[in-house]
DNA sequence: TTGAAAGCGCTAACAA
DNA sequence: TTGTTAGCGCTTTCAA
């Protein structure tokens, strides 16, 4: 026989406290009230182990203080390491948090909206690559990442550009002749388009010549591509690649010709991921301050909760990290 | 101006469809009415938008649908892929998951379980490390992963025992002469020590001999304490990790010793781990299904919520996987 | 099969 | 400073 515990309300808190349940919501809430009657409320809760009923709560004041981000997959080292700092910028004020793999799906995705609606989550936090600009009600406060919406839908992002800028400075520097930028391209505009206009940008006028690979996504038979793309230009050897996993992809394929980085060529790839906080960089590469970047976010949306209107647009600085494959 | 949307009620769509609320109710959860009604309030639900307040549901019915995972950090291949596969689970049955990151603070874990009382999850899967025996209430659903608690407390875990034979069985049949197992031992007894006991088991069954490194944790200068151990025992050729971060590390110490493997000497680890879902896998290893971790814990979970006793100990197989560092 | 109404535990307005 | 009370939106019993 299980026994069923029916937990203590305020009234019970208030009948031993021998006060009225507004006097009792109003300890529980951080309200003034006389210093004898705040003590003996206090001793009531501790003796029956009060615990506020959150549902009730958030009946009466429409607030949950749950937060929801929505994300391809929390399977992938750059967002749950984001996850991970949003979880906890949001918990240390005291808000907890939903998490929603959407697989690139864009029903998915309009699914999770609408159901968290009904769920009265404060706000969402959305890093998504598809097109669900309608589903996004100006009623309930989101923050994208990487991506921007309509006007009105504030959003933070990585500065790419100068990442772009930073990539192709760093491979000058450090002896590169022949360069390329390798990466995919999603039919959705997204901030990280500007990665390869800030590479170019940075070669164009140091007047040094590059090769491109952009390829369409979704992309079949990558590392086939790849390998061609090398094959027609033998004297690469400085590489900005997109982001980490598609460097990892390129030097596979480099691997399999025989050629290993930094001795025969050097590649940077964007995002600085590391699979867990205490693992090495997967490759030199262009790091994204990932912890910066939920912080702001976290900020953005609370202040957007709270009624506030912030900065439509935050971009943060990114950083050259030596992860090995460069001199 | 903001324009705050009232948001409709059950009492707005039975006035427009011209019935009680309860009727609305019996609709919106699918109990019976006659085919006319239903159609009326079908008809006004839709017109109006209507979606029921989860909040006010709670308030009631005393559930949630919501489900909490403690882990030490979502930041980790192992753990992030687990939390995929759980909240995939999760959504197919209509639950949402909210994800705590405790960071192996035993602290922070009870502070984590207190505040998830309050907020009505109906149950919560934790994959914890540290002695919080003490706060898991019976009344609060609890599967636990890896680790096993009281009698009460139900768990699920992967056969390590079985991987730690099969450690040395491939490696036994992949030619090795000259063992070792290297790993960390954590103070709370955990699931994870019987990997050792099975890679032992059999390398004494088949007379073959082997070294250990076992470090108490937390470890300080582990690369230092594997080299040591490495010099010790220079023969080594055949080394299970038991763990594929750890399998990394004696890597990173081995190639600076100039060993390379899978030439100079073969090496397993354990997990399985990816960085993504479409990455390779880092080492060789012992590979615990954990989409069926997460399906079996969120099924033992659902049917404790559902007042069911499930099998208060579930042990799943493992496999072996060719991650490039045997050969 | 249905409507009316009580009440879940809380907050906040009002009155004392 | 405090107690009393209405009511948030829903489910569920009871009576019709």
């Amino acid at each position: 026989m299980k026994e069923i515990k029916k937990s203590v309300t305020m009234k019970d808190v208030a009948r031993l406290a021998g006060v009225g349940v507004g006097t009792v919501s109003r300890v529980v809430n951080g309200f003034k009230v006389k210093e004898s009657t705040f003590q003996k409320v206090q001793t009531a809760i501790a003796e029956l182990d009060y615990k506020p009923d959150e549902y009730a709560r958030g009946l009466k004041t429409n607030r949950s203080n749950n937060i929801a981000i929505i994300l391809p997959t929390i399977w992938h080292p750059f967002f749950s390491e984001f996850a991970y700092y949003v979880e906890k910028n949001l918990s240390q004020k005291n808000y907890k948090l939903f998490i929603c793999n959407v697989e690139s799906d864009a029903s998915t995705e309009i699914e999770y909206i609408e159901m968290l609606k009904n769920n009265k989550v404060d706000g969402i936090i959305g890093i998504t690559y598809s097109d669900i600009d309608n589903y996004i009600s100006s009623n309930l406060p989101f923050v994208s990442i990487d991506r921007h919406f309509s006007e009105n839908v504030s959003y933070v992002t990585s500065d790419n550009y100068a990442g772009g800028q930073l990539a192709a400075e760093v491979l000058i520097e450090k002896g590169c002749q022949h360069f390329a930028f390798i990466g995919g391209k999603n039919i959705y505009k997204n901030e990280t388009n500007f990665r390869k206009e800030g590479f170019y940008d940075v070669l164009e006028k140091e007047g040094k010549n590059f090769s491109k690979l952009v390829l369409p996504e979704p992309i079949e038979d990558l590392e086939g591509k790849i390998e061609m793309f090398i094959l027609e230009h033998p004297k690469i050897d400085g590489i900005f690649a997109v982001n980490d996993f598609m460097a990892i992809s390129v030097m596979k394929v480099m691997q399999k010709l025989g050629k290993f980085a930094p001795k025969d060529y050097q590649i940077i790839g964007f995002d600085g991921l590391k699979s867990a906080i205490d693992q090495d960089y997967y490759v030199s590469s262009i790091k994204q301050s990932t912890d910066l970047l939920a912080k702001s976010a976290v900020d953005s949306l609370l202040s957007l909760i709270d009624g506030h209107q912030p900065d439509s647009r935050i971009v943060l600085p990114v950083s050259f990290v030596d992860g090995g494959t460069t001199r």
